[in-house]
DNA sequence: GTCGTTACGTCAGCAACGTTGACATATTAA
DNA sequence: TTAATATGTCAACGTTGCTGACGTAACGAC
């Protein structure tokens, strides 16, 4: 190849990332403002979102695994949390090995409030799905997933071990 | 298919919809975390690097058009642009046309800036096509413009077929 | 049983980035 | 001349991150 026909490429290749990092913006942007919507009315944001997320996901999570998953101080997730059990939301039990834990559940109410988000949020994904085909939904997932950092990837994966051990996913 | 067939169904649709939300929220995140490093020595933010890739890729954009494609209010655009042309990053020039307009241009500062953002983040994208295959990120396109309302869907697909016109992509 | 470490909470202050509302200026267009 | 448009700016506020510091309760080792 001459160098005008690697440049080119480059260029190619250019393009093809800069389109990347747009779908990613306007996707993502697109993909939070459902929930996003909801929860303004309840004075609520994304962060609150996250929470009543991977509570739901994970009853009897841990402040600390809680805090792991995403990324923030104490400081920051205390000021979601607080509101979010004086609320109603979620509760918190002592660990029964350990008892300084706090390990944190959601509530019949946070559990409501859970899936009112996620139904929103489902119907966004499930049109992008449905519109793509299950082909395209297995590259978007290998592509995000690769960039992903290692910590989040391991996070996911063992996720997905889970589930197929418990015969959730095939 | 019986009721508890039917029930099964569901449950791993939703499963698949969590995994959806999960890839999104820590993809997104270590998307960003790159250049969100190099913005925080210069004290700068995300905003930032918006509008540094959105002026650089429409070089002459007006700030109306600007606030468009961002969806912020004009005080908030105002907060970061400022900067950005007091720091020699950007220049605007009264459009020929209509002289009330401001046409934005990156400068060779705010070029070269735009450029090391890109980088970092061209690297983590580049990583992830490359461990994912072509049939892959032509899936991810699909799926990530999927997720997108009619707004930004066809803002990237006007983008597309410009660049076809100019032969940038086949 | 004392003592260091860990898990968690909280107070104070700060920064980034979004919002609304109101008002000012320059320019265009009817 | 006048109304509308493009842009800028002041003020005040909310959400969600951050650092630093301090306090309490419980665990674990000696």
């Amino acid at each position: 190849m001459d160098a005008r026909g690697a440049a080119s490429l480059l260029f190619l290749r250019e393009e093809e990332i800069r389109l990347g990092m747009e779908l990613l913006f306007f996707g993502y942007r697109d993909f939070t403002a459902g929930p996003d919507a909801i929860l303004a009315e309840l004075d609520m944001g994304r962060a609150h979102h996250r929470v009543l997320h991977f509570v739901g996901r994970h009853p009897g999570i841990t402040v600390s695994e809680l805090l792991a998953i995403l990324r923030i101080t104490k400081q920051s997730l205390g000021r979601v949390l607080k509101p979010l059990v004086e609320g109603g939301y979620v509760v918190h039990a002592p660990g029964r090995n350990d008892r300084r834990q706090r390990l944190l559940t959601l509530t019949q109410k946070g559990q409501a409030l859970e899936r009112r988000l996620f139904e929103r949020q489902r119907d966004t994904i499930s049109r992008a799905y449905r519109e793509s085909g299950a082909q395209a939904v297995e590259g978007f997932r290998r592509v995000m997933l690769g960039m992903m950092g290692a910590d989040a990837r391991a996070r996911i994966e063992a996720g997905q071990a889970k589930d197929r051990e418990s015969g959730k996913v095939a």
